[in-house]
DNA sequence: TTCTGTATTATGGTATACCAATATAATTTA
DNA sequence: TAAATTATATTGGTATACCATAATACAGAA
């Protein structure tokens, strides 16, 4: 009789979250949702208050959040949710339009036949939340929509950077005026890029991210330009071969 | 007589450094400079020792480094200087290909006359280094090269993103054997790059960048891929306007 | 009422204590 | 001698103390 090899599945898994763990993720989402605005002071003490924790749990969170751009401290003045420069938005859109492009391009090029079912589903209950109208359906329908398409893209490491960056352009994203008009649009655009997918053609799929982002970061960008009294650059959206095509 | 306007320039800065900050900086030139390696555990109070400073300034630069990823904690094992899995080290070299390549493209459509002749100026050091052997020289010389491109890329998130990729396979790069013996290819392949650069060609300085690391990661993935005993998908580089005319 | 000086409070930086869980070493037993 | 058991040391998690600096509040003078 033949023994079965002993494998991982006996291996007994501790995962107990530490507290430091819990305060990061409890302050991103409070950050991600609005609880805490780009510009809060994050007073440690009031933070341990809030929390029950000690300030060491917190100060290591805050040390986190600091590397992932969604806080920063300037010396004497503590730590605060990061307001986004200008500068750093133009930067972060560029970034966005070759990163998201690419992902689209490699889940349409890889994505398994369950992956594209999920994607399906996923884009289904997302419009379904959009017309709801509901806010915390939407964020969450919208999150549940990328991670489906990180996770077919076969790239962990851009997929966690895309999240980065799409958090740091989460409050630019729900407060421009502008992006309210662009609902309509938006939704075009985005069904494009999912038609696109769903007929397996990545070329086409890539290009219609780069236009969705590019009109995105134009609407955006404009609107924080106003905001600032400032000029902006337009992003430069990666080279395409239906550019080169034309 | 017209008073000058106030600006900023009258205001006095305090840059003192905290001591986690300093921490950080010598944690991450200790591992860049393999120092410390991939995974040498982190054992806090041997730093705290060979630092000079307490458990809270070196947990605190352990966070900041967990975030960055060149240091990873499983549960009740401690800090180590992150291993990187084979599938990490390929996503890591496919997201390079598009962001190096933008970045190398930017670089070439909007580089002004000074970081021209700077990025001339760095690559002249950069030979010079090569030719010397100096592992040193060679190392702060591709780190300024990279700078150069970075600041004149007009992309400051994609200059950071790229320097964190950059360091966490920078031991990778460093101990592949064959990456020594593409020494002459790597150095024709690089030279391509700084041509078209000069020439003010985007398209070609584009491609010139996706075939160098295309290269690299096949040399430095087959060589991880071998040491781990597994297979590996290559890397999908981005479009490309000079594929489609193929 | 405004400005200046002083007092008080707030807060981040840094150090250290304590504990529980885990790893390692030492001892005992078969 | 090897295995099992027990003892000890190590180490990360977490809390709290203390201090110096900066911010804010308050009082007095002009």
């Amino acid at each position: 009789m033949q023994r079965t090899p002993l494998d991982d599945s006996l291996k007994v898994t501790r995962n107990q979250p530490t507290l430091r763990e819990m305060v990061l993720d409890k302050l991103r989402q409070a950050i991600m949702s609005f609880q805490l605005l780009p510009g809060d002071r994050l007073v440690e003490r009031d933070l341990c208050d809030k929390l029950g924790v000690s300030r060491t749990s917190v100060r290591e969170a805050l040390r986190h959040l600091e590397a992932e751009g969604l806080v920063e401290s300037e010396s004497s003045r503590g730590p605060r949710v990061a307001v986004i420069t200008l500068e750093d938005a133009r930067d972060i859109y560029e970034l966005r339009c070759v990163l998201e492009s690419m992902v689209v391009q490699l889940f349409t090029q890889k994505a398994t036949r369950q992956q594209m079912a999920e994607f399906d589903h996923a884009w289904e209950i997302l419009k379904a939340a959009l017309r709801s109208g509901d806010t915390v359906a939407i964020v969450n329908a919208v999150s549940d929509f990328y991670g489906v398409l990180y996770e077919g893209a076969g790239n962990r490491i851009a997929g966690q950077f895309l999240s980065q960056l799409q958090a740091r352009v989460n409050y630019l994203r729900a407060t421009s005026v502008s992006q309210k008009e662009r609902y309509v649009d938006s939704f075009k655009e985005m069904t494009k890029i999912v038609d696109a997918i769903q007929a397996r053609n990545p070329e086409a799929a890539h290009e219609a991210c780069v236009e969705h982002i590019k009109a995105a970061s134009k609407v955006a960008l404009a609107a924080l330009a106003e905001k600032q009294g400032k000029a902006v650059d337009p992003i430069t959206p990666p080279l395409n071969p239906a550019q080169s095509l034309r």
